[in-house]
Formats: structure tokens, C-alpha cells, sequence
DNA sequence: CAGCACCGTGACGATTTTGTGACAGGTAAG
DNA sequence: CTTACCTGTCACAAAATCGTCACGGTGCTG
């Protein structure tokens, strides 16, 4: 959780606020205020994440970004940038650079963090070893099985990724685009719709041993793999 | 709790009183001298509250405070006015402006921090991932579910938005107008009536548990989420 | 008590969201 | 070069939800 996060803001006050809020997230902050220093420090050591001002003296933001994803060392770094308008032109040249997100001037602080937060968790997918157990259904990563008593049950790879990130994070409600980041992976383009269908055949699978029922769909929202029972049915 | 002040204050000395006061409350102030200073911080960062004093050189504080209300995107920041005047034309002025407190020199630290308390805590649960219970109902954004007990309750995603707005926002009365742009959205083109049939679809849900009666009915104004019994009938 | 403004309610068509089957690549093993 | 999976996308079907309306009830005013 806690990261190490280059900073770099050339208007000091802008600085000051983004670096306090970072600290108080727990969060070691290093700072830079043009390109060339935050060249300087990324030379010594790599931090978790970047936070960028897309305008800088000097050596703009862009350009610091581009030379960063050059780099063999620093390729996989996550960058957030920050950008003074929100004109379309702007964010395509920014995700052709490989932004991992972008937050436009003004922006709140709050929702900053909530970015940084959500970049620096798909970008650390948890995945334990552990085996998990819930509702008499069993998955095991370490072997890559998955068992309802004696009974295999077999899944194609996505789906045992799906099922695995949804029983280590049950009860939550998963939107398509966060399945889409953990499961998939953090830069692909993939339809979202494409969740239902893979939804669908993990259901299916599930459907011999009655476990489809803990994948439930969430409408508006999402879906989410939980073990207490639907509201609505009392079919008897 | 903690919050990003901006603090709008030509006075040196009473710029660090406050300043000194809203540090040791855990706050991070952004100091500005006068509205320009202060509109360029805003164009690049939204605080969570402007403390902005009455009388500035230059562009006066209501100027500025009228300046934030215009734009979109600074319109729903809060602001606290400091003046020296006590006069009622000004406190009329600067409530047509939109100020949500007001405070007049000479003040009292003390008093200032639990007006911006008060304010923050006004406008603090609007974005807020926990989970919320009052009167033996539980809602969970996270989970998104809604429970009495081991009762699970089902609603449709308006009404849930609905019934978390009402909750996180609680013993206050909503207009019809008011709710629309919070649960619906800014820019909705809906009718007003509408929210009585939400309403209606809402009490019906919570009906089975008994908690429908914590919606009330306020006639003429629009509707609350209130925990206290209504001191009318006591229908039996 | 009449008149009025306001609210609750049931129904219904329109819209949005999700489930599902089919299909065209793609990949790795044989 | 086959064969046997997997995958991602589509188009369409099914389902849930939404917004509106009309009607009737309720409470306030005078």
C-alpha cells in the first residue's frame, strides 16, 4: 500500500498540497520541479509511481513521459498525469505515451488519491498461493485445480483467473472495468462485454455442482462472487 | 476529516493564526494573499473548503467567492467569509453569494474551527465508501447490499443511490429538485414526480423489515431520512 | 365544507442492461 | 497440416429498470 511516489509539480504551492496528501496516505514522497531533476532521481532509484504535470519549464511533461517508457528500466513504471484541459487531443496523445491515468486541472485532491490508489492496486495483483475454500468450493493455484468435493471441475485459463480473483475478493461488487484491470491485465483493450461472456461460461462450468449461484450479477454495477443468498427468491 | 483549506488572507498576522490553527487540526492550508493568487491555486487544485476574507487589496473576496459559483467546476466548494463588519447587508450579501458560513472579525480560533467542522461535516459524506446503519438498516456501498438483520433487501440502482443519499445525508429535508441533481445527476432532464415514484418503489422495498416508515413525507418540501419518530399520528 | 395544492399508487411503454448462442481467428500439441 | 481448445466480438433475446401519466386520496385554507 504505502509506495514511492516522484512528484513532479513546478508550482510550488500545487507541490506542497499533492506531497502532504501523499504523506498522510502513508505514502514517501520525492520531489522534483522540472524534468531534468526528476530525471536526476529516477536515475538513482525507481519509485512505484509518478505523478506528472503535463506542463513543465523546460522539458514538458510529455517528453519526460516518452523517455521514461523508452527505457528498458523505467518502461514499466505507472505514470499518472496531470493536465490542464481535458481536450481530446491531449488524452489520445497521452495514452499513446502509455499514461495509466489522467486527472485535469483543477482536480480534487480526494479523487487524486483514489486514482493513485486504484494504479498502484492493479498494478500489484494480489494473488496469493494460497488455496481458497468457500461454500464447499475449492481452488487451488499451486496445482491449478478446481474441486466441489471429489468431483474436478475444469476451467479454460481467464476463467480460473476470474474465479481465482473473485473468491480471494468475495462479497465486494467488481465492475467490469476493475475485473477487466485484475483479470485481464492492466493495459489491454478488451470489450467490457466481454466479462459477461466469460461470466457466463465460468457459470456454466459451476452449474454441475450448483456453485453458479455464488457468481451473482450486480445490475448497474458489476458482479460478485458471494456466498450468502440472493434477496429476492424464496422459490419453493 | 483531514481536509486541503485554501486560505484567502492579506493580513500576515492573521494568515498564521489561522494558519498555525487549521495545522495543529490536522488540515493542509493553501495561503493566498489576495484573489489572484487564490483563483490561480483553484485553477489547478479544488480544496475542500476557501476560508476568504471580506476585504482584499484588488479584486475583493466576494468577487472571488462570486467567481467560484459561476464555473461548474468550482461551484459545489464550500466557503467560510471573514469580515470585519458585522453588518446584516453584508451577511445578506454574502449568503445570496452563497458563502455556507460566515464569520466576523474580530473571531474567536476557537469558534472558526467548528464552524469549518461543522461545514466539512456538511459536505464530507457525499463521496464516502463505508458502510452506513441507522435504525437496524444496513447499507454497504462496497458489497452494495442492504440488510436488516439477516434480511437482504433488493433494489434497483436508483433506488439504491437514493436510499444512500437519504442515509449519508440524514434528518434533513430534500427538495425534489435537490435529489434529482444528487442522485440522478447534474444535467438530468426528468420530472420532478418522478422522485415520488422512486420514493414509493423505495418505501415498498423497505417495507418488508418495517423501515419504510424512516422515509417521511415532508408536505411542500420534499422528503427526509429520519431516525425519530414522526410526531403526528401514532397509527396503531 | 368546498376548493385547492400536493402526494401516493398502479399501470405501461420505452429504455437500458444483461444473458446467450454462434462464429471467426489464434495457439499449441500431435 | 490437422485437431482441439480458448478467446474476443457480435447480434439478438430476455429481463430488469426507468420515467410518465392519470386517477384518487389527503390535508390545508378560508
Amino acid at each position: 500500500m504505502a509506495a514511492n511516489i516522484l512528484l513532479v509539480e513546478d508550482e510550488p504551492a500545487i507541490q506542497e498540497l499533492i506531497a502532504a496528501n501523499l504523506t498522510r496516505a502513508g505514502h514517501t514522497v520525492l520531489r522534483a520541479q522540472d524534468a531534468e531533476i526528476a530525471t536526476r532521481i529516477v536515475r538513482d532509484a525507481l519509485p512505484d509511481l509518478v505523478l506528472l504535470d503535463w506542463m513543465l519549464p523546460g522539458q514538458s511533461g510529455i517528453e519526460f513521459a516518452r523517455r521514461l517508457r523508452g527505457e528498458e528500466r523505467t518502461r514499466n513504471v505507472p505514470i499518472i498525469m496531470l493536465t490542464a484541459r481535458s481536450e481530446e487531443h491531449d488524452k489520445v496523445l497521452g495514452l499513446e505515451i502509455g499514461a495509466d491515468d489522467y486527472v485535469t486541472k483543477p482536480f480534487s485532491p480526494r479523487e487524486l488519491m483514489a486514482r493513485i490508489k486504484a494504479v498502484l492496486r492493479r498494478r500489484a495483483p494480489q494473488t496469493t498461493e494460497d488455496a481458497v475454500e468457500m461454500a464447499g468450493l475449492r481452488l487451488d493455484p499451486v496445482t491449478h485445480r478446481i474441486s466441489s468435493g471429489a468431483q474436478l471441475i475444469n476451467l479454460g485459463p481467464t476463467e480460473f483467473r476470474l474465479l481465482h480473483f473473485l473468491m480471494t475478493h468475495a462479497e465486494r461488487v467488481h465492475s467490469r472495468a476493475q475485473l477487466l484491470d485484475q483479470v485481464w491485465g492492466d493495459h489491454v483493450f478488451v470489450e467490457e462485454r466481454t466479462v459477461d461472456v466469460h461470466i457466463r461460461r465460468l457459470r456454466s462450468a459451476l452449474e454441475a455442482t450448483n456453485h453458479d449461484r455464488l457468481i451473482q450479477t450486480v445490475r448497474g454495477s458489476g458482479y460478485r462472487f458471494s456466498v450468502e443468498v440472493m434477496a429476492t427468491g424464496e422459490l419453493e
